[in-house]
DNA sequence: GACGAATAAGCAATCGATTGCACAATCTTC
DNA sequence: GAAGATTGTGCAATCGATTGCTTATTCGTC
């Protein structure tokens, strides 16, 4: 079913021939040893800043200048073998098309790249089998550390990994019951913020669609919902609240619709990611209920293009280059060992955007509500 | 400035002591040899799939057991250093947080990881000199083979990389003169498609808002679009067609600015992709001219998420995905050299998608235009 | 039953860089 | 000017797996 046209004329034809015997063969410290004269130990103290004290400047200077000749590149997978340091860590992510992570890896990149570190990303698609079978592979490739950035609240996998001495930061999420550093958003303050905004604009019936909850961010922000209307001396009405099963759209609408076919009365929404939110807003319109006329709908993460999408959607701004940075230095000094200790959660601050999505109630009459209009 | 609140109690510290002495040592072929009674080579050939035929099977099912018992995993290290694959391939994008690039890197996951390998992915920022130093990273790692979908119009550096025998696929762009094999979307199918699209709505007068001419989407896109006004006669203003400098809102809005204030009259912008059509859009709005009641704008690549934003926008759709898994393929061709020859050319088939951002010129009259109602 | 072929397993070199240790050359210091 | 300290370089083992070659064993055949 696959139709690729070919159109190009039988003359231009790839000279690939095979890639090994081809391959223009390395230049190696023994070359540079040779040409120089010296030992290939010598050499490779040459070329090491911090072992180049050791060696006569004069000899310095003639090899790298050999080296600079010969287009020396060194052999990391050599070094790797022998130092059992690869330089690369792995990042393990859910699903790379989910509009959150990219800003999040190049947060990670930006900071080891420049030190030198390759990363080996890999999608697990919130897949337990899988994420075990691509840990086993990064670990197989000689990461020296990994960012995880989809566990699940309890992942026997990545806890072994740590076990074994495998320096682990997890993102966004965290594994209970276990060392293992991780980096979060203030939740708590996120959710809480966001509900004194709508009590604010003067909403009572605070509907809250939850995430799932064998995810840390799904439990951690129903868990700040609650204590929110507790400290806002708001009342929960329990039937206000929809678990979602995933992060998506598709659960937002089928959320929203439970919300409404439930006959309860609410007049704003508090969702839990901004997916979940812009399927509610959807599910909404559908039925010819207005946001945020009718029916105010917040989000959580503020991902990127939310500007582009109509009503622009109020929600929780998180730090998502500053998170991958966040982690990526934690697993510096994880891997680095210099420092003895390191601090076991990172909560970094969010911040509350309010746009389009969220306007006071009309005339205070929950009698608009979503449920009553339908 | 970075305020991070640090909230654990200090018993609660990570207990990672220095990664390199914690870690449990691996099992080696040694250690099954030992267990064993064999030589290494044995237990070698006995767990590789193609030499295990010519062990004895009773020895291939001790050392197999042994190995599972062990829990031995091989180090791909070791084995790159000596086989010269790394089964690891560098993949080159100019920007992960682009949407059209987690689709296409999962295309190419799709079929390699399936086969052993694992992608190393790097941001070029579209910038000349990083992904020259990229290219070196990749290489000093040993990839087996690149896929490139940031390279200009001009690029010497992978250039050189191929002509040294390394095994290279562009995505989406090429690399003028030279062998390297590519996989394009059928850019002329499409904008001749949409241009076909416009004039059956009555639109005469169709602006264009042309990619950055160093990149050959943009440079193929707009001879595209010159072939194919000259297949359907239609007339071509020149002073209709504006150039972007980036693929982005922000100059797809200064294109049309730029468009309005020339003072020419036009009822359609057919954009070089979808986020000069976003930009476009957008500035229409803060004039008052309405999309698509007085103005039409078309964009290319139908990018995910567009069904979220109003009004939704009429596009091209190019296959994300499929590109990805395209691209692998070929470099799988080239990597494994069993294919003497591979294909220098491959185009994808696109799709015109209708949606909202499209609508017949009212009354065929072109004074409603957008420069006029400025 | 003997000889050549076929099969199974071991031996050892190799990939390229790193690094502890040995040795040689130079420099102190009294 | 000799003993000891210091410094610069070489030597060789090492990381773990792969693989060409050799050796040992079994088999088949006449």
């Amino acid at each position: 079913m696959q139709s690729i046209a070919y159109s190009s004329p039988p003359c231009r034809m790839a000279s690939h021939v095979g890639a090994q015997e081809m391959l223009k063969k390395r230049i190696t410290l023994k070359d540079i040893a040779r040409e120089t004269g010296v030992h290939v130990s010598t050499v490779s103290r040459a070329l090491d800043p911090v072992e180049r004290k050791n060696i006569t400047e004069e000899v310095v200077k003639r090899i790298q200048a050999a080296a600079d000749a010969l287009g020396y590149r060194p052999n990391r997978i050599a070094a790797g073998l022998r130092t059992n340091r690869t330089m690369s860590v792995g990042v393990m992510i859910p699903d790379i098309t989910n509009l959150i992570f990219p800003p999040i890896l190049r947060g990670i990149e930006s900071v080891l790249e420049p030190l030198g570190y390759a990363s080996i990303i890999v999608n697990t698609d919130s897949d337990r089998d899988r994420e075990a079978r691509l840990l086993d592979v990064l670990r197989d490739r000689g990461v020296d550390g990994i960012i995880h950035a989809a566990v699940l609240r309890s992942d026997p996998s990545i806890a072994k990994a740590a076990q074994d001495g495998l320096p682990v930061v997890t993102l966004n999420r965290k594994v209970e019951f276990s060392d293992i550093p991780y980096v979060i958003n203030d939740e708590d303050a996120g959710i809480c913020q966001m509900l004194r905004h709508l009590r604010e604009l003067g909403h009572e019936r605070i509907a809250h669609i939850a995430g799932p909850q064998d995810l840390s961010t799904g439990q951690l922000r129903l868990a700040a919902f609650r204590k929110a209307a507790d400290d806002l001396a708001a009342a929960i009405d329990e039937d206000l609240i929809v678990t979602a099963t995933r992060f998506d759209e598709q659960e937002g609408r089928r959320c929203l619709t439970a919300l409404v076919s439930s006959g309860e009365v609410f007049t704003a929404v508090l969702c839990a990611n901004d997916r979940l939110a812009l399927g509610a807003i959807e599910a909404l319109r559908e039925r010819g209920i207005d946001c945020p006329r009718q029916v105010s709908v917040t989000g959580f993460n503020d991902m990127p293009l939310l500007e582009l999408i109509r009503p622009k959607l109020t929600t929780v701004r998180i730090q998502q280059h500053g998170a991958g940075r966040a982690a990526a230095n934690i697993l510096l000094r994880l891997m680095n060992a210099d420092a003895p200790n390191v601090d076991i959660e990172t909560v970094l601050p969010v911040e509350l955007v309010v746009r389009e999505s969220t306007a006071p109630v009309v005339g205070g009459d929950t009698r608009q509500s979503a449920a009553r209009s339908n």
